[in-house]
DNA sequence: TAAAAAATTGATATCGTTGTCAAAGTAGGT
DNA sequence: ACCTACTTTGACAACGATATCAATTTTTTA
C-alpha cells in the first residue's frame, strides 16, 4: 500500500504529530527535526492522503466554476485562466453548470459545496449578476470570487471589466472615422453587460450630439440569428446607417451576413464592429473589429483572489477592474 | 453541525452499520428496518460525508477530463456531454489540462488520480492517440474511457467517430456535384484524425479515378492562419481547383478568406467545405458546408461507459462508433 | 422437532490525517 | 540555583464513514 504519515514517523523516529507539523509548515518545529522529517518524506515518497486531510480539516483543495453561459469560447478562456492558478497552487477545478432560472439553484449549489467540501467558487455572468444568489452564498458562509461586467457592491472579492468604457471608446472610435449614422444591436436582456454596452454607445452618441435612430437600434440576444434578423430590419429601414455596432461578435457576424446578402460592401459602404474578440471575429471576411476583454487574465486574477482568501498567498491580491482593448480589423473603415 | 450516520442510527434505533447498509443499498436488510432507516434519513436530512466515504472506500465521486486541445468549441461540447451524465449519477467533473509533449505526463496524471482518488478518466484527442500513455494508465490500474477518431485496440472502453468514412462520404458528395478538381488541406500531423480524414479523401478520389494534384494538397495544422496560407498556395498554382476540402472549419475559413480576397466567387467559382461544424461554420458568409460529429453525444456516451464500469449502471453500455452527419450549406454548389 | 443453513444485525476496528492538551526541554532573569 | 516563560514534542482522541466478524434471529431441511 501507499506510504502514510505513520511510516514517515517511524522512519524519522518522531511522532506522527510532528510529521504533520512539518508537512503543514507549522511553526515551532526545531530545524533539525524538520530536516530529518523532510528527508524521510522524500525518501519514502510520502504524499498526504487528501481524503483524510479533507475529513479532518474540512478542505478539499477543490474549487468550482459556476457558469451558465452558452459562449463556448468565453468559457474556455475562463477555465484556462483559472487552471493556470490551480496548477501552481495545487488546487483542482470542478465544473458546475447552472441554470440561472432554476429556483433551487442556491440550495443545490450550497449542498454541492458542503457535500464535497469545495473550498470556494468562481462565479461568472450572468450568475454574478444575481444578487439574491450571491447573498445566499454568503449566508451559507461560502467563499467566492466573481467575474462580472460591472463593479458590484458585494463584500466578496471581484474582478470586473469596463464594458461601459470600452463601448464608449469604441463608439468614439467609429465616430472619429467620420460615421454619424450608427446602428446598434443590443445583447441579451438578462446580462448586465448588455445595458452597459448599450449605455456606453448611447452616451458617446449624445456626447457627440449625434442623433439616435431607433430604426437602427435593435434588441438582440447575443445569437448569430438575432444579429442576422437585426441586420434585416436595419437594412430595410428608410435610411441606412454607415456603421453598425453589435454587442457581441456573433451578432456582428449576423449583421455582416445580412449586409453581404444584400450586396452591401463592407467596409466600403458599411462598417461593422463587434464585441468579445471571439474566434469568429478573426475568421470572417472582412475580419471584425471588436473589443477584446482580457478574459483569461480576469479569470486568473479571480482565481488568485479566491485562493488567496483561504490560502495565504504571498502577494496580497485585491479586487480589480480590467481594461479592454479595441481591436481594429478590416470591417471598420473611415467614411469616404 | 451536520447530521452524521450516528445521529441516524440513534434516531432509528439501529446500529450505524445497518444505516450504512441501507444507504449503500446492500442486500440482506429487512424491509421493515430499511424503511425505518430511510424515514430517519429523510427526517434528519442526512447526507453521507463524502470525505469520510472517500477515506474509507477510496472513491471520490469525481471523474476527470483530460485534454490538450486548443479547440474551444470542441472542448465545450465534450464537457457538456459529460456533465449531463454526471448530473444524473451524482458524479462531478474535474478538469485536467495536459501537455501531450510533457515527458512526465503519465506520472503526474497518475499522481493526481491517486492523490484525489479520482474514480476515472475521460481521455480526448490527441491524448487518446498516445498508446504509451494509455498503457501507463492501465498499468496503474486506472479506469478510463477514451474518445478517439478511430477504433483503437485498447482494452478499455472507447467511443469513436468515423472520420474516415465521413471524409470519404463528403468527398463523394463533392464529386457527385460535378467537381473533378478538388484540393485538400491536411490537419495537424499529431492528430490521428488528420490522416483518417486525408485517407478518406484520397480513397474517394481514387475510387472515382480522379487525379490528385499535389499543388492543391497542402499540409496545415488546423489553424485559421494555416488555412489561409494553404489558400494562398492553392490559388497561386498554375491550374485552379473548383472545390477545396479542408480538414477543419478554421482552415476552411482561412481558405475562404484567401479566395475572397482574390475575388474568387464562392460558391459560384469555388466550393469550400470544412469539418467539425464549429460555430464559425455557420457564421461566415457564405456559410460552410461541413461534417458534424455528434461530439456532445459521444462525450455523453464516454461518460456512461466510464461510470458504468465502476458503478452498476442499469443498462449495459458498450463501446460505440458514432456516425457523422454531412451538413450542406451555402459554400458547396453544383459545378456549372 | 431438532439441526443446519441463511438472513439479519451490531460492537468494534479501521482508513490517514489533524486537533487537544499535557509533558519535557531550553533560556533568560534574578 | 531556582523560578518563569517559551519552545518543542508526543500520546491519544476525533473526523464520519465502511469493513470484519461474530451474535442473534429466522427459515429451511431432514
Amino acid at each position: 500500500m501507499s506510504v502514510t504519515i505513520k511510516d514517515v514517523s517511524n522512519h524519522a523516529g518522531v511522532s506522527i504529530k510532528t510529521v504533520s507539523r512539518v508537512i503543514n509548515n507549522e511553526e515551532n518545529v526545531a530545524e533539525a527535526t524538520k530536516s530529518k522529517v523532510l528527508k524521510s518524506v522524500a525518501k519514502l515518497g510520502f504524499k498526504p492522503n487528501k481524503s483524510a486531510q479533507s475529513l479532518r480539516s474540512k478542505r478539499s483543495y477543490m474549487i468550482a466554476l459556476l457558469y451558465d453561459n452558452p459562449n463556448k469560447s468565453y468559457l474556455a478562456d475562463i477555465q484556462n485562466g483559472i487552471l493556470q492558478v490551480c496548477k501552481k497552487s495545487g488546487y483542482n477545478l470542478v465544473l458546475q453548470e447552472c441554470d440561472y432560472e432554476d429556483k433551487d439553484l442556491s440550495s443545490s449549489i450550497i449542498d454541492f459545496v458542503e457535500d464535497f467540501k469545495i473550498d470556494g467558487l468562481i462565479v461568472t455572468p450572468p450568475l454574478s449578476d444575481m444578487d439574491d444568489f450571491l447573498n445566499n452564498l454568503e449566508l451559507a458562509d461560502i467563499q467566492y470570487s466573481i467575474i462580472a461586467p460591472s463593479t458590484k457592491k458585494v463584500s466578496s472579492p471581484y474582478v470586473s471589466s469596463n464594458d461601459y468604457d470600452a463601448s464608449y471608446e469604441m463608439t468614439e472610435k467609429i465616430i472619429s472615422l467620420g460615421h454619424k449614422k450608427i446602428g446598434f444591436v443590443k445583447g441579451h436582456e438578462m446580462h448586465s453587460a448588455s445595458s452597459l454596452r448599450f449605455n456606453g454607445f448611447i452616451n458617446a452618441m449624445d456626447e457627440h450630439s449625434l442623433e439616435r435612430n431607433f430604426d437602427w437600434i435593435i434588441q438582440g440576444d447575443f445569437s448569430f440569428e438575432s444579429g442576422f434578423q437585426a441586420g434585416e430590419k436595419i437594412f430595410s429601414s428608410a435610411e441606412q446607417p454607415t456603421a453598425v455596432f453589435a454587442s457581441n461578435d456573433s451578432m456582428a457576424a449576423g449583421v455582416m451576413k445580412s449586409a453581404q446578402m444584400k450586396k452591401i460592401l463592407i467596409p466600403d459602404e458599411l462598417s461593422i464592429v463587434g464585441f468579445d474578440d471571439s474566434p469568429t471575429a478573426e475568421q470572417v471576411w472582412p475580419s471584425l473589429s471588436t473589443v477584446k476583454q482580457p478574459v483569461n487574465e480576469m479569470a486568473l486574477h479571480a482565481a488568485k483572489l479566491l485562493i488567496g482568501e483561504f490560502d495565504g498567498l504571498t502577494e496580497k491580491t485585491v479586487s480589480k477592474e480590467f481594461k479592454s482593448e479595441i481591436i481594429i480589423r478590416e470591417s471598420l473603415k473611415k467614411l469616404n
